[in-house]
DNA sequence: ACATGTGAACTGCTTCACAGCG
DNA sequence: CGCTGTGAAGCAGTTCACATGT
């Protein structure tokens, strides 16, 4: 199959979300002009974005929500659960252990990992913290299908090459740092130092005229 | 100034990073190449990218380090610090109010608010949880310059017209939905369901050929 | 009549290739 | 001579506009 983009994929992921809403609400189809506003984006996009798997609309009527809620789990894999460990047991890594959400959405935590012999073996809420080192036996009785790493960044590529010599073929990187994996695993990175740039780009870009920027320049304030 | 491509600013943020893991290891001088190499990207990218700001290096010779950390975090608006306030004390939001990697790069978080009423009072680590009603009075004599959303997604939207309402112009929204906000406000948004399901989408792609997909199929393993 | 599905036009980011300069 | 800086070319994603089907 063609290649798809990956602005397609998050914006599938959007509609979908919507999609449940939507169905909730009651109405049983819907339009690409309806779905695109909450999605942010236009209805041509949400066609094109639709038509790169098919055609699930009917002309002149749109879209049955039920039908549609389907056919993007079936595009995006969402049919069976996907079994996912956490690497790094510190902050990040026990609130996400913890986040209910990803169970409710089809990704069930199966297992939290570290590296620091002094957190091996202790408890982190329900589960009992493994060896990293343990990871590809482990992988080899109960396969993980998604690795989430929040390990420092020193350590993050080293991790995952752990994580990928133990099979594990999809990452999600919480560590500010680009890392170099193999073509066969797909990694996605949310680098929230990043974002935070970003904002910072944004807010000085804007000149930040707002009052609020006085105590900073005159500290005298 | 002319539009900055997002894609350039996050590519900016990275760059600094390097270079500043490239200063401590003692080099004064970087090339094109090698930055590219670091943040997984081109040559030509990154003098693209910064050419856009200016002209910092030297021909035949590359970029010196310590000149262009200092004027990435010009260009990125790292000069002075950016306070932070966390909206949403639940288990992300108390995560990242203990993260110090954001106060480290020069984000301090300043204080947490939430608008459950058992919340509001009770400490948060060093914190004391505050009511979102007040974000304005409060904004007023220490204004803040970021706003983190960690609210469930039924209260995002509500949340961020209140932060938006008492003054913050950027927000680092982690709800799993798209939010509307007035143009004079930057948003970015990390969506970690979004995320998962690429993954989700990727693994399926690759027809998830690994040995473990059996015991998905096949329960009866 | 109405909303989808889609080729064509457009926009903007990336890559190329080389002139320019240290 | 080496590496930057940058127009030009190439490519990918988005938007347009309308033919198509119900």
């Amino acid at each position: 199959m063609k290649r798809v983009a990956d602005s397609t994929v998050r914006r599938l992921s959007l509609y979908l979300r919507y999609l449940e809403d939507f169905a909730a609400s009651g109405s049983s189809t819907i339009s690409s002009e309806e779905l695109a506003s909450r999605a942010g984006t236009t209805s041509a996009q949400v066609r094109k974005d639709l038509s790169v798997f098919g055609s699930f609309g009917k002309r002149g009527l749109g879209y049955d929500v039920a039908e549609l809620t389907q056919k993007l789990r079936e595009i995006l894999g969402l049919e069976h659960e996907w079994r996912v460990v956490i690497v790094g047991a510190g902050k990040i890594g026990g609130a996400l252990a913890l986040y209910r959400g990803f169970r409710q959405r089809g990704f069930p935590v199966v297992a939290v990992y570290d590296s620091d012999p002094r957190k091996v073996g202790s408890m982190f809420e329900s589960f009992v913290v493994r060896d990293i080192a343990s990871l590809a036996a482990d992988n080899r009785r109960e396969p993980a299908d998604i690795a989430i790493l929040t390990v420092p960044a020193e350590s993050a590529q080293e991790v995952l090459d752990q994580v990928v010599a133990a099979g594990v073929r999809a990452v999600l990187n919480f560590a500010p740092v680009q890392l170099h994996a193999p073509d066969h695993v797909t990694m996605k990175t949310v680098n929230m130092a990043m974002e935070l740039e970003g904002l910072s780009f944004a807010l000085k870009s804007l000149g930040n005229r707002e009052s609020g920027s006085a105590h900073r320049r005159a500290k005298t304030g």
